[in-house]
DNA sequence: ATTATCTATAGATCTATAGATAATGC
DNA sequence: ATTATCTATAGATCTATAGATAATGC
């Protein structure tokens, strides 16, 4: 062992981590496993000892990241008056839109994952019902409605990503917000 | 020259077809240049006389799949009682779902896009902008209106698609179409 | 003669595996 | 002795190019 037991399962921790990270800056297909074990110190030879596949591999990552994302949305909806105005101004936003590698994973990686296995769309199924539920017990609303406000929400990051130009970007996320919330009342 | 000027014409044509169903079907990456000109019948030596890369491919053939989107989209509005409502049935239906490689080029690879070249992200931007042109002009509604009721479709039709429990996608497709006609109130 | 298309291949990737190495844990 | 990690490589891709071929258009 070139290291301990311990160290060797953080580094494992670690490998899953940078993968979250790479995948949604790189897309599934853009990023190798020689390039995400270099990103986390380690030589690719070593990959296959912990992860049967790069699928495998993928699977874990989508799952850790819904899980901190969960957990941010959480916190902004348990701290504030309308906790589903938070969580919506949390989503659409700039800060958002600007952080890929950082954000969620549906709004980075949810069309690729069309074309990916089932094990990989089922984690993306588990994370879309803990976003509906999280939306269904914080906000307020129907399992129906949270569906179609997560639609808004998922499909004003994506155009807002996909355009060049940063007046049109904002007008799309700012029109979204302002919809969601006028919506309400 | 082993065919026609007019022949030769026809398969550069024929090329941007094949490549608009194939992109959208497997990913922009998820389909090499040998295995689309092998799909349009040609070899793959022969590509690079007709374009400069493949990613010059890749804008050709997005725009031509807005061109067509947006012709569809613009007859059912033609022809409608309510414009608007049509275009939200026909781009939120489980048909245009189960089409990926025939439908929206933003549903299909808008995300990706969002990792691609500046010339391929602007004829994203274009194709939104032309969608967002027809509903401004058949719907009735402001260009901010149409960006977060596109935002809803989109989302949607993403979600429907990425879920693997077929009630669930049903679900997703139903709330948002009775989310955007309820909200015309 | 021109040129659209072909065959063949260069050079750079990619996932996955085989076998060597070396430090931990008994 | 066990095993986490390493080096090295197999085999299959990928984009792009070079040069041959052969039919059109002058």
């Amino acid at each position: 062992m070139k290291v301990s037991r311990e160290q060797a399962a953080r580094n494992r921790v670690h490998v899953v981590d940078v993968a979250g990270t790479q995948f949604r800056k790189h897309g599934f297909d853009g990023i190798g496993v020689a390039d995400l074990m270099n990103a986390a110190g380690l030589t690719h030879g070593g990959f296959y000892n912990n992860f049967p596949s790069k699928d495998a591999l993928a699977v874990e990552a989508v799952e850790r990241v819904f899980a901190e994302t969960r957990d941010r949305l959480r916190e902004v909806a348990v701290g504030a008056a309308d906790p589903l105005a938070a969580i919506i101004r949390l989503y659409i936003s700039p800060e958002h839109r600007d952080a890929l590698e950082a954000g969620c994973a549906v709004a980075a990686l949810s069309q690729d994952a069309t074309r990916g296995s089932p094990e990989l769309r089922s984690a993306f199924e588990a994370g879309i019902e803990g976003y509906l539920d999280l939306m269904v017990e914080f906000g307020g609303v129907s399992r129906g409605q949270a569906m179609a406000i997560y639609a808004t929400m998922l499909g004003a990051l994506t155009l807002s990503r996909t355009v060049v130009d940063p007046v049109m970007s904002d007008e799309i996320l700012s029109s979204a917000v302002e919809s969601l919330l006028r919506r309400k009342e």
